[in-house]
DNA sequence: TGTATTTGCCTAAAGCTTTTAGGCAAATTA
DNA sequence: TAATTTGCCTAAAAGCTTTAGGCAAATACA
């Protein structure tokens, strides 16, 4: 019988395609052999378990997330920055909903400390560089962009906005200017 | 045989517990019939599937937090109410990790316009109005504290906090001292 | 080029979850 | 007490996960 040619990037990358389609939660080894026209028990030697296989995913979906980020930030400072580097998180979420949900995986410690979500942490602390705060309120200001980004990208893609006036593009444009401006004048601890 | 007096009712308070244990994505039907020592089958009378389930449970959720809420902002208000509103929904997703996600499932619109969520809104509005907001700024405002708090807490629920300095607690007041002052001082479009 | 080794995908099989169908017995109602 | 409803049961089919062991294709090497 001639081979199909499976390898764990190829797996990963086709469950990424998957996860985009039919979405995350429905990405399984056998949905994946299905893709392949293979026996589910090939798949195992490529991939440890399904577990393994979604983490994968996560860690893939993590790089390409960074990599955009990184080309969005070059060049650009101060709102600029902030905005572009916003962008890249709701835009890749919009694109792809489902590697979006599994870059939001909950991964184990040491996977995580060696996974480009280090990268992430990085360069949202070079976007407050063009700010003027210094610690601890630069590590606050560093969570509190995470948890926006993430809450309202999340939010949205579960349609939370959906189905209501003004539509989320005006919202996130306000967000990122109240943002900005919150970012310019961090407020003293009360 | 001796009746195990199961309902609905029942079955999605045990429900509820079994995700706060081992985490809402483990919450299965089988599960369920195990922890109350009954067959599988006997279940599916009370409940449409393991969807449905699901769902009853996240609807729950939705309404212990509201509930809590409510509990919370009676008598309070501006940063006061603020606050309190915050600490509601972190503190519950601290204490039940399960059904905090659960509360996040994504519902099907015309189950979610009957929800608690709906609640939530009114509540968050009614402490925006302790802000000089109007729409649609009020909206955006809206939108901007839901995806701080989900953010927020889902990032410290999964782990993106822990291990690094200074705790999360910190941060977090410090974020609620910032959306106190942007939402004060909310600035115009750029 | 022929042989040896590695690698890739296969079959088989066990265990778990979901869901439907049909049945008997316990609880409720009359 | 008899009739009805309700609750949990057994049985069974179908899908996903994972392990074990085997044959054949690809690769390495002489």
């Amino acid at each position: 019988m001639a081979r199909a040619g499976l390898s764990t990037e190829r797996l990963v990358r086709a469950g990424a395609e998957l996860a985009d389609e039919v979405g995350f939660g429905q990405v399984t080894v056998s949905a994946l052999a299905r893709r392949f026209d293979v026996q589910v028990a090939s798949l195992y030697s490529h991939v440890k378990s399904s577990q393994d296989l979604k983490t994968r995913i996560a860690l893939l979906a993590l790089e390409e997330l960074a990599d955009r980020a990184a080309d969005a930030l070059a060049g650009r400072a101060g709102k600029d920055a902030l905005v572009a580097f916003a962008d890249v998180y709701r835009d890749y979420a919009r694109a792809h909903p489902g590697r979006y949900t599994a870059a939001r995986l909950r991964l184990d410690p040491e996977t995580a400390a060696t996974s480009a979500g280090v990268r992430h942490a990085q360069m949202t602390r070079a976007i407050l560089r063009g700010y003027d705060l210094t610690e601890p309120d630069e590590t606050h200001a560093v969570r509190m962009l995470g948890s926006v980004f993430h809450g309202f990208v999340d939010l949205e893609l579960s349609g939370g906005f959906s189905h209501s006036a003004p539509d989320s593009q005006q919202s996130w444009t306000r967000v990122l200017d109240a943002l900005d401006a919150l970012l310019r004048n961090w407020p003293a601890p009360a």
